[in-house]
Formats: C-alpha cells, sequence, structure tokens
DNA sequence: GCGTGAATCCCATTTTCATGCTATTGCCGA
DNA sequence: TCGGCAATAGCATGAAAATGGGATTCACGC
C-alpha cells in the first residue's frame, strides 16, 4: 500500500510541486496539502496520513508548534520536517516537539522521496550534526556538579526520595532508621542549600523536561524564613 | 594533525588488523590497543585518544559499562562502538552510557575510517532504526496520559509544585489563596491516584533519567494510612 | 594517636503537607 | 434552566517533613 503523505508548505509552488511529486511517484500518495499550520491542525486529524512534510518556517503559527500539537493529535503519523537552512538549533527543537526526521528544502525529489520512505519504515533522516546534537541529549543527569558533593549513601537516599518514598520507606529499603535518614537529608540539604526534598532532587537530578509547547516561566521562590 | 585512535578488542587477529589499518592510513594514529575493558580503564586516562573503537561482547566487563566509566575519565574522548549484530537495544544503551556512534564489526575498512573520521568531526554515525529510538527518546514527557486527566490550571499548580515552591508561593504568583492551592492539590491528587507531591510530579512529569550506570531499582512504597 | 568526616542513632520543635468537609460563583452543555 | 464541573475559599486535624541539638562508631590520613 501507498504511502500516504500530507504536505504543509506556504509557498504555492512549492507545495503544488510537492503534491505532484508525491501523487505522481509510485508507492505514494498525497492525501492533503496545506498552506499553513492553522489549517494543517484541522484537517490532519480528519485524515490522519503516515507521513506529514512540514517546513518549519510558515507564516502565523510555526511548523515547529505545528508538530508538537498535530503529533499529539495524530500519534502514528509521522513528520518530516522542511527546512530551507540547516539550523541545528531550529531542526534539534523540532525533534523535541515530535518530528521524526528533517530534510533541507533543496534536497533532489528523488532523495526526498528516500526520506520519507525511510520515515515509514522506521528511520530518521537527519544529519550529522543534529544527530550528535540529540545523542548528547541523552546523558544530561550524568556528572550534575551538586552530585559530586553529596556522599554515596546520601545520593541513595536522594535517589529514593526521588521516587517519592517517604523516610520510614527509605529507612525500611536501606536497612536503617528514620533518624538516620532525617540526618543524612539535613546533610544534604546543607550541602545543596536546599531546604525541601523537591529542591534538592531538582539539583541534583535534573529533570530533562522536553515540552512541545512554551510554559510561562513561574518565577523563582524567594528565601524562606529568617 | 592525526586523529589519535585507540582500539578495545578482544579478538587478537581483529585488534592486530584494525591496529594496522588504523596505524597505517594517512590522517590517522593508533595510540594503543586493549584485549579487555579492564586494561582499557587503566591505560585510556592515562593517554587519552580522541576516538576509542570499542567492542561491546568483551570478556569480563563489557564495552558498553567501559564507556560508561571511561568517558567520565576521558571526557575529550569520542566512543566508537564495533557490534557484531544490529542489536537496537544494546546500542541504544551504549549511546545512553556515553557512545557516540557505532559501526558494525563487518563494516568495511574505508567505511570504518569514515566513521572514525565523522566521528572526530561532531557527527554520529548510526543506523536509522538506533536514530529513530535515539529521537523517541527526546519526548517522553509530552502526552502522559495522566496529564489529560487534569484540569490546566491544576497543571499549572503541579508545574509549580514541581519547582519546589511552597504552597504560600505558588498561591502568591497565582494570586489565589493557600487554601485554593490546597483544594487543587487535593483534586489533583485524587485523579492520580497519588498521596505526595512527588509522586504527582513524577507521574505527570516524568523524569528522564538517563544514568550511565545501572542503580539498584528501589521497591515500589506501599499504601498509606486507612 | 588524633582530627575529620561519613554513617549511624535519638529526642524535640516548628513548618508544611495531605486530607476531610463545606460552600460560593460562574460557565457550559443537556 | 438545571445539573455538573472548574475555580475559588475557609476551617480543622493528623501525618510528614524540616530543622536543631546532641552522641557514637569506624575508617582514613597526617
Amino acid at each position: 500500500m501507498a504511502i500516504r503523505v500530507a504536505i504543509v508548505e506556504d509557498d504555492r509552488g512549492i507545495r503544488e510541486g510537492l503534491s505532484i511529486l508525491v501523487g505522481g511517484s509510485p508507492g505514494f500518495t498525497c492525501t492533503a496539502a496545506y498552506a499553513n499550520a492553522e489549517s494543517a491542525l484541522i484537517g490532519l486529524p480528519k485524515n490522519p496520513p503516515d507521513v506529514v512534510l512540514m517546513d518549519i518556517q510558515l507564516p502565523g503559527m510555526d511548523g515547529i508548534t505545528c508538530v508538537a500539537q498535530a503529533s499529539v493529535l495524530c500519534p502514528n503519523t509521522m513528520f518530516l520536517m522542511s527546512t530551507s537552512f540547516d539550523n541545528d538549533e531550529e531542526v534539534f527543537n523540532a525533534l523535541r516537539a515530535g518530528a521524526n526526521g528533517y530534510v533541507l528544502k533543496n534536497t533532489p525529489p528523488v532523495k526526498l522521496l528516500q526520506a520519507i520512505a525511510e520515515l515509514h519504515g522506521g528511520g530518521s533522516p537527519m544529519s550529522a550534526s543534529i544527530a550528535r546534537k540529540v545523542i548528547g541529549s541523552l546523558r544530561p543527569a550524568q556528572a550534575t556538579p551538586s552530585a559530586s558533593e553529596l556522599s554515596s549513601r546520601e545520593l541513595e537516599i536522594l535517589e529514593a526520595l526521588s521516587k517519592g518514598m517517604r523516610y520510614q520507606e527509605v529507612a525500611d529499603t536501606l536497612f536503617i532508621s528514620v533518624d538516620t535518614v532525617r540526618s543524612h537529608v539535613r546533610a544534604m540539604y546543607g550541602k545543596l542549600q536546599v531546604h525541601s526534598r523537591t529542591d534538592a532532587v531538582n539539583k541534583v537530578f535534573p529533570r530533562v523536561i522536553l515540552r512541545s509547547l512554551p510554559i510561562v516561566d513561574t518565577p523563582r521562590r524567594s528565601i524562606r524564613r529568617k
């Protein structure tokens, strides 16, 4: 069965060209072509294609935001980003938003179809520099500077705390008394200069929050009593 | 300047072959060749190469564990994994442990040197299926099923709580009363079936902890009172 | 041998959290 | 228009957590 492809591209000429290319190639079908992100978000869920070829630069809502939302609405659809420039940061953000690969706009037709096929086949076409960035992002929680200040026992306890365990539970699993847990926690808080479990955990095990939609930044908390 | 390459490979024939290949190719230098992970861990830090070609299957400590530790000791060194089989899971773990790319053992010499060069140049040679896996791991915190159960206001509050804010602080930043925060929290806990801030946060914003070293799994907490 | 720090433990106090019950307002869909 | 739900708020209680002040043991380095 042919790979069902939808296109999101604001430039009419390119859009129609792609539409014809995809529609006219054996093994591919063009199910829809949208001129902007907004209409794509409305149309895509009604008839989810296998692959969406999405321009990043779009009037109004950009392609990255569009993917972020569309990937939720169409969980089985793959998104192939299309960019004019090989902008690492931008493409990287797109990948985090839910895209599965990307191609440059000047990619020759044959290569483009290959990329679509690769995407549909389970691959993720992208450039070497993007690949490196992506891989690098896999190991962030590794050497947190603040973690080195803690003893291994303390880390062990913090690890438990990060899972939501109460002091008594931590004590039970580590075969020590609750008071010992308290002591360690106190020592940790002192070293880390924090005053709560959540703060400690966030400081030592930075949360890799990969949100698709921008979230308003909440102002930082103030110092507490004293 | 030539790319300095070290080799970790238990098979003597392959090891010597690689050593000769790398040492005899212009632009490459072979700085060392180790027969096992243990000796590599001792030798590598003394003379950190640019790239380490590391076999995954090794007697004793495996190549993944070795990379996990060596990458900490030699932060500027790139690790290229070498596998006999295209085992996604295994290679993926290696990447999480700190490897930057991988090649199959039957890779022809020219391709191998290309991969080393690509790695050294900032790329990350890997197969399509690995790339896909890697990209997929980028967006876990996205469509958490439990998050959809919460109202936007509740999410907003939980977001604040995840940063370590106390109820009073949340109330102040959102311009509502502490009791209202309490109410929302109660409603959330009910929906999420949890009984603490940490549990709620973990459930809605799953922490992407990518450790290089395996950590003992702590048993799950029990139900609380009642 | 002595200081130091990690790990263990105990007791006590204050703060913050979790939870239960209740209640008002405003919006939206049946 | 009525019922339900989200958002707001108050009051109260008991459970955890945070903090403070000790104390002991043990390994390690100087």
